[in-house]
DNA sequence: CTAGTGATTCCCT
DNA sequence: GGGAATCACTAGC
């Protein structure tokens, strides 16, 4: 069991913030996942902005749906959404309420359930790999749509809560486009809004967004 | 390390 | 109908 820096639990406040504060702020600080099976922590080492239905590339995009409906709720909710039939990404909620705001939880480090979480990740080379990219992490840490909408700020025992951490100095985020977002990484870096802890072995690639050529 | 490609299903148009 | 906030695998440098 590693010690965690703070384990403080993050208020409600924390995310109560413009998406753009809360994004980087959240570089260096731990989520705490608890299952039946046990606890895995994670320090979060990369993360993306996604700023409410003004953002061409949130979900929000065009309006509340059933499937984004968390994001248009209170801060400090999970959002939770299912891609390429087969991965489950993971977001936190971020204030004001109803502005559909969110941080993608992008990549990290696992600090604690290590061997609880390869279980779930058998083909990660190494530890390094088992948290590196916004689909891992999250099957890393069991998490699907079951759990969108869940309170990361509730009181008791949850599933999920975020822990204060060591958050990162200013001089060590990164700053640059968002990962597989069309129009972003080319001339445009319309929105540079995705925040990582410089030089951290745990940072996913970057791979900028292609349109896939139609089967037939 | 990078680049290319198939997998697989839900959701919105 | 067709794209999707991705991954694992392969080939090649």
């Amino acid at each position: 069991m590693i010690a965690l820096s703070d384990a403080t639990p993050l208020p409600r406040t924390f995310f109560d913030r413009p998406v753009l504060e809360v994004a980087p702020d959240l570089l260096g600080r731990t989520l705490l996942r608890t299952t039946p099976e046990g606890q895995i922590a994670v320090r979060l080492t990369e993360v993306e902005a996604y700023d409410g239905p003004a953002d061409p590339g949130s979900h929000a995009y065009r309006g509340r749906t059933a499937r984004n409906s968390v994001m248009f709720g209170p801060p400090g909710h999970v959002y939770v959404y299912f891609t390429y039939g087969m991965w489950h990404c993971m977001n936190l909620v971020c204030g004001p309420e109803g502005r559909a705001s969110a941080v993608l939880l992008r990549a990290g480090e696992i600090v604690e359930g290590a061997e609880l979480a390869r279980t779930r990740r058998l083909s990660a080379r190494g530890d390094k790999e088992l948290a590196k990219g916004p689909a891992r992490l999250a099957t890393a840490l069991n998490v699907d749509r079951s759990l969108d909408g869940a309170d990361v700020c509730a009181s008791g025992d949850i599933p999920m809560r975020m822990l204060n951490g060591a958050p990162t100095p200013a001089d060590q985020v990164r700053n640059g486009p968002r990962t597989g977002v069309a129009g972003e990484g080319g001339d445009g870096d319309v929105h540079p809004w995705r925040f990582w802890i410089a030089d951290d072995p745990t940072v996913s690639p970057y791979r900028s967004h292609t349109p896939r050529r139609r089967r037939g």
